[in-house]
DNA sequence: CTCTACATTAACTGATCTGTTAATATTTTA
DNA sequence: TAAAATATTAACAGATCAGTTAATGTAGAG
């Protein structure tokens, strides 16, 4: 298989997962919407759980390679930056095809904390994490530690209001009590 | 059935389905485990569906009235209460037991915001914000629709990241943020 | 005690699950 | 062009999925 062809698999395999479920998506299906047959598929990945792997490792990079970027157009300093992060979440939650986030619903899915999925999920929101930390010290505010977690928890509380309200409100409320925070 | 065979069995099915998964359970471990035979549940449930309905209103029933009389012991006034609802919250993620929000996971497994289950998991939601927002009132804060939607953010970001970080750190972290939105 | 109503067991649908096998293309390389 | 490596199809495992059927057991009411 090309390494064309094995990232359209995995770019694919995508949208059905994030579409319909890790476990409500059968691997039959997979093949079909991707145009790979299931002998293919598992010459390239032992298991649906390596598959899996494969497209939460695509998503980790697609998602925060977009977020950093748009935060980076939409403000030039640090502070501007991590407000403007709610800015990006609520372009995300206006999207047709918003889902929530993939992660939470990973780690909702394959809740063993020992799964190579829930592992893989946790780490996606520790990069994040990490980002946070290092702009707030950039912006040289202080606790820097403590304020890109209560950042984090803002980020993560507006998806899940965004995914199940079905509305994009929550980024400007969570903006708003970002503002306060970055502020004080 | 006896009203408390039934009362029983959709507690365990409850704790099955918060530990595994909704999908990922299947009935006949649901009737292996509760030692209710899979006929007698499917003449009182007659889908997995509507089994999970009853297994959500009684967590919507637990939770609430669990959440709400802590907050009510932990403080006595609307501002107070309010702030301990992330006491109260630190008390579960410490729990042995604690999964994560069940409602956000059955929102996350049937995403379909026409599917029953996504709609029920919502109300849930949105019981939860009215109470916050009747505090909010009652605490005579302005802007009590805006601010209850702030505090729910908050709430579920908590939960989100205490899921999936295997720590209760983020139940102080939004209660911090609290203090200053309950201050201002 | 007998009839009725309900509960249970266990086997059984037919579909779908992950993953495999064997034979048949198709492409790449020499 | 010939040989070697890879991809495909399609059928097939064996398990499990949600849900049903039919026969058996068991209770309470008259």
């Amino acid at each position: 298989m090309s390494q064309s062809k094995r990232a359209e698999l995995i770019r694919k395999s995508l949208l059905l997962f994030y579409r319909n479920g890790f476990h409500a998506t059968g691997m039959d299906l997979v093949a079909k919407e991707t145009g790979v047959s299931k002998t293919s598929i598992y010459k390239h990945f032992r298991t649906k759980e390596e598959l899996i792997l494969a497209v939460l490792r695509l998503r980790d990079e697609n998602f925060r390679n977009w977020l950093y970027r748009r935060m980076e157009e939409l403000a030039d300093t640090p502070k501007g930056q991590l407000l403007s992060m709610f800015d990006a979440l609520e372009e995300w939650f206006l999207e047709d095809n918003f889902q929530g986030c993939m992660f939470i619903k990973a780690s909702a899915e394959f809740q063993d904390r020992d799964h190579a999925i829930n592992a893989q999920a946790y780490a996606h929101k520790l990069l994040l994490a990490d980002h946070l930390e290092e702009l707030v010290l950039q912006a040289q505010l202080p606790d820097a530690r403590n304020l890109a977690r209560q950042l984090l928890i803002l980020k993560e509380g507006a998806i899940v209001v965004a995914a199940m309200s079905h509305t994009a409100a929550s980024a400007k409320e969570a903006k708003s009590i970002a503002g306060m925070l970055l502020a004080a």
